[in-house]
RNA sequence: GUGGAUGUAGCGUAGUUGGUUAACGCGUCAGUUUGUGGCACUGAAGACCGUGGGUUCGAGUCCCAUCUUCCACCCCA
């Protein structure tokens, strides 16, 4: 037998009607702050990401499904939104369109990682992208689309936290003194401290050996050198969150995993299994980087599996979508009428079920049953004849008389 | 990448110290029931026991390898 592979998942119609539900209930959210969706390649020039996301990332070093085309191009599966949309917004020079650009995606994404609980090798992201403004203004949208997402979905106990990470100017500044503190303990680090010394030292930060903790104890704070017009963002971001009332806590350690980002970081974790839901920030150098202008941007992005979790635990009761009628039919002449009902019924918009496996009458009204079909509608001979029939409702038995037409059919539905 | 656990019909399980045609429940299909479902009863289909080697007269049971899934490290959404 063959087998998916690793890391993947099947989606079975139960689950996908409930994924259904929840993107529904996400987009309208996004659409409220009128974000415009934008449906992107699975596969990139490697080059985008290993530019976009950066070298040193565990992302692009070691997670990334790499290959060569059959035209020599080396091509990787996206393993993030991001770099996707702003080459899209390059190449589509939608720069030009009223700033900023407001967009939003739902995307399948692709890393090589170990398997475990909410990490697949191939796992959806709702996100989105403001690209064209570098106020704080945007910042704060961004998280309160985040907040509002968790909340049209009843999904309680979300931390947000947020730090700033500064920009290049501060940020070098503060890595020399960090460099500085490190370095005088270098040696009890653990090794991958130590190459991270070289390569990121703000990940040392984030490190979870309990030795390599200790010795951060007291390590000076990125907070503490942000540049003026860092530090001001900053202090308006926690200013306008504080006046909507948004709980935040400030993590220093929060560097994330993707380099681009810039000034303020953001994650929204859930309490129970201490996951990262959705996370993001400010990328003010990305555009740049790509060879566009000089343009600043925020974003986040949201594991749909992991949110899913959380849905699932926070809302039982689930409403299942069944048929609004089963029509059983028996015979040619009973079969061609049943079928051309059911053909109306259905461009009138409803959900019918009929025969199409030749089944005898029992069996028919068993699979009616175990469809849950709402109303049930008995085409046989006499039926055929009288051109009267009996409308069942399925789940209180009671049945009605009624003509054998589309129009009060369709009023015996409703009810 | 490292360490630990796991794997028997679609799902959940049983399978005694290795011994004939691998069992049960749910589900599926059909019948009891040419005209009204759920209950009940009867029957059927469905498993090369994750895969590949090995030990043995004989392997679902023992050994090795490999893959999957789960958990932890790491990283992240």
């Amino acid at each position: 037998m063959i087998q998916r592979p690793k890391g993947t998942r099947d989606l079975l119609p139960e689950e996908t009607s409930k994924w259904q539900e929840v993107e529904k209930k996400i987009k309208k959210v996004l659409d409220s702050y009128n974000f415009k969706e934008i449906r992107l390649p699975v596969f990139e020039h490697t080059e985008l990401f290993q530019r976009g996301v950066g070298e040193t990332t565990d992302v692009v070093q070691k997670e990334m499904y790499t290959f060569n085309d059959k035209g020599g191009r080396s091509i990787t599966l996206r393993p993030e939104g991001t770099a996707g949309a702003v080459r899209a917004y390059l190449e589509n020079g939608m720069g030009s369109m009223p700033s900023p650009v407001k967009l939003w995606y739902n995307m399948g994404m692709y890393r090589y990682e170990n398997v475990q609980k909410g990490r697949l090798r191939e796992f959806h992201q709702i996100g989105v992208e403001v690209i064209g403004t570098g106020s704080y203004l945007a910042d704060v949208d961004v998280i309160l689309i985040g907040n509002q997402m968790f909340k049209a979905l009843n999904i309680p106990n979300i931390k947000l936290t947020i730090n700033s990470i500064g920009c290049p100017k501060c940020r070098a500044e503060y890595q020399k003194i960090l460099k500085e503190f490190i370095g005088k303990n270098l040696d009890s680090y653990c090794d991958t401290c130590k190459t991270r010394f070289d390569k990121n030292p703000l990940r040392i930060l984030d490190c979870k050996e309990k030795k390599c903790k200790q010795l951060n104890i007291g390590a000076p704070k990125m907070l503490d050198y942000l540049c003026e017009e860092c530090k001001e963002h900053f202090e308006n971001v926690k200013q306008m969150l504080d006046s909507c009332k948004i709980k935040y806590e400030i993590d220093s350690s929060i560097v994330r995993g993707l380099d681009y980002y810039t000034k303020t970081v953001f994650e929204f974790i859930d309490e129970k299994s201490g996951l990262t839901v959705l996370g993001g920030g400010r990328y003010d150098g990305l555009v740049e980087e790509f060879g566009g202008p000089k343009t600043p941007a925020v974003g986040f992005a949201s594991g749909i599996e992991r949110i899913m979790e959380m849905y699932n635990e926070n809302n039982k009761e689930f409403e299942e979508v069944t048929p609004d009628i089963y029509i059983l039919s028996n015979g040619i002449e009973e079969n061609k009428l049943a079928l051309e009902i059911s053909e109306k019924l259905r461009e009138k918009g409803f959900i019918v079920e009929k025969d199409i496996c030749e089944r005898s009458f029992n069996s028919q009204m068993k699979y009616a049953n175990k469809i849950k079909a709402k109303k049930l509608l008995v085409i046989g001979e006499d039926e055929l004849k009288s051109r009267k029939a009996k409308i069942k409702n399925m789940k209180t038995g009671e049945e009605k008389e009624i003509v054998l037409e589309l129009d009060s059919i369709i009023e015996n539905l409703n009810y």
